[in-house]
DNA sequence: GCGTGAAAAGACAGCGCTGTCAATTTGCGC
DNA sequence: GCGCAAATTGACAGCGCTGTCTTTTCACGC
């Protein structure tokens, strides 16, 4: 109704549609004579493409996927804003995938999203994108796509990434807890199949042998990037005969959860025991006292991840790029007691 | 590239495209005996109608917008689920729209949005749905909409309505807290703007009448759906000469803002104070102790209203929904003690 | 069995754009 | 100014579906 079209643009440049075509597409062979008066035709017009024909046209859909397996709303919302962001700026559309990382096929499923919605690419976050066999199908099927994963430095080689150094975070973590004077620091591990839960445990490990402290298995409990297992691995350290000072969750949630044992057990936080969480999510600024954590900016990195694909699928060469979370010192963290004040449980 | 199309469909029930183009649209000129045949061949070939040739060639792009101006990431997460399963179910696409519902030319605004992606309808949720004069302005422009509103019963009339009874919520909670023997109950509450906080206030109100107990001003603080302003509005409830027992917040952010004043505050919940929020999100499940509160589908309700919407895109008759929250009973709140035994401030 | 109106099914023409390939123009060396 | 390859530009055919209009079939009363 009413829609300015392509022809529309054609017949006030005095080109044909398809010219206009290149234009819009910013493809190479049209001169800039031609262009500028496309260029001129369009904005006298206020032409705007039509994603629907563009994509039923073309090879794809000027649209992007956006893939994730990951319960925490929070994470999921920046996301979106990120991508959302990067879409709207480059005339893309977006659709937002949640998928199930764990089961075979995956990169049968993914391609069958991609075809039925001729998606241009796909933005993989993790733990999706931690599948590397299946990525490498992925790439067979030639469908484009960006990975967000956790690494102390560029990774390099097979696919374009962008990467977040999750072990430097939880170094700093670590240190700022030992620079309190903390020296039983406990570690609440998050989701086993979870590359950056595995990088954060390595940064912990390394500010403790930086510092000289052996490492005990029982400070390092198993568990998901869930509030219950926060909760009953913090009781669970509470319980040791020599329990930590403080404690360190792979993630707010779990932090919270942690947080919720320590005010269960009749313990103060960070009075009797310290407590530090890694995202900066609402949990972490909503609780009390409110968490100190890394700050991890989704939107930024899904959006610099969201423009590198699309770059990719003009056909632009890109450099993969990293991201540094940001130590968060708040309330929830201070130097131990000496023993004999720490308070009894009731 | 392989894709099974409407064609392939009519080929395999031996019947026209167009007649499996009306099976799929749930449009009605059709005899369930053909109606059989094409579902069988849809099923066999696993068919999926194609948006991108829907959208083009129809009058619209059989996809809904999802209409929210809220902050909460958990609650647009639960929505967006439950529009998006509506959605799949029923062959519609989803695109998801942030407005900021309190500027001028909102139904403008939306129509552009509309026509840019030849939306189908929207779903539009609180507080954008409370704008009624944009509303009437949005029906002139035939733009097919259902909104989500706050009220105690079918409010009938102009609009096709999903409504959530606040009021009575509010009121099963504060008649809990109550019960408990609470008589000085503290109401935080939220958005002035939003239609709903009016509602839980009106609950909190009738309940008190219920039990003969007068009202006092003091014991009501104006705020915003804010952890801090949670977390203000309680310390001022606490240094009021005879602060309340138990302060009920007009959403779970700002309970866990009046949770972490009290903690920050040395009173221990529930035993110095009750608390008690309202929506079931994490923060609620993830604090401690544990919020009570009154639990609010986000994803049901929204999944109501995409099919009643989807429902009058395709011509049929609706009727307004329903849906009560429900009391959760957690650990936050408690009977009140005796004064003398109430614990000092630090 | 026939006539009738309504219900069901089909034919056909695009929707606005891009891929393909053919036609035209340009640039350049001689 | 000519010839030729390369650079530009254009013509045309769909992409897969639905709206409109037409044809066919059905149900029913006599």
């Amino acid at each position: 109704m009413g829609s300015v079209t392509l022809d529309d643009v054609a017949r006030q440049a005095d080109v044909s549609a398809k010219t206009v075509s290149r234009v819009v597409n910013g493809e190479h062979s049209v001169r800039p004579i031609t262009r500028q008066r496309v260029l001129r035709a369009i904005e006298q017009l206020d032409y705007r493409p039509n994603m629907l024909a563009r994509g039923l046209s073309g090879a794809h859909a000027y649209t992007i996927g956006l893939v994730y397996d990951n319960p925490n709303a929070y994470y999921i919302i920046g996301m979106q804003e990120g991508a959302l962001s990067a879409c709207d700026d480059l005339n893309f559309g977006l659709q937002v995938r949640p998928v199930n990382s764990r089961t075979d096929g995956l990169a049968d499923r993914l391609r069958g999203f991609v075809q039925r919605s001729r998606l241009s690419g796909l933005v993989l976050t993790t733990p999706v994108s931690e599948r590397v066999a299946e990525l490498r199908r992925l790439a067979t099927y030639r469908i484009p796509f960006v990975r967000i994963v956790s690494a102390a430095r560029d990774p390099g080689g097979e696919f374009p990434c962008v990467y977040v150094d999750d072990r430097d975070a939880a170094h700093a973590i670590t240190t700022h807890l030992l620079q309190l004077g903390h020296v039983r620091i406990g570690f609440l591990r998050g989701g086993k199949h979870h590359h950056a839960s595995a990088e954060r445990l390595r940064g912990y490990k390394d500010a403790l042998r930086d510092y000289g402290i052996p490492l005990r298995n029982d400070l390092m409990i198993e568990g998901d990037y869930v509030f219950d297992d926060g909760f009953r691995g913090a009781r669970r350290l509470f319980d040791l005969a020599e329990p930590p000072t403080a404690i360190f969750g792979c993630n707010d949630e779990i932090a919270a959860g942690a947080l919720a044992a320590a005010q269960s057990t009749g313990l103060h936080v960070p009075y009797d025991v310290s407590i530090a969480g890694f995202e900066d999510s609402p949990f972490s600024r909503h609780s009390w006292p409110p968490l100190t954590t890394a700050r991890q900016r989704a939107d930024i990195i899904v959006e610099r991840a969201t423009r590198m694909l699309i770059a990719r699928i003009r056909g632009e060469a890109t450099e993969n790029e990293g991201f540094n979370p940001e130590l968060l010192v708040r309330g929830s963290t201070a130097p131990p007691r000496p023993r004999e004040q720490r308070r009894k449980r009731r």
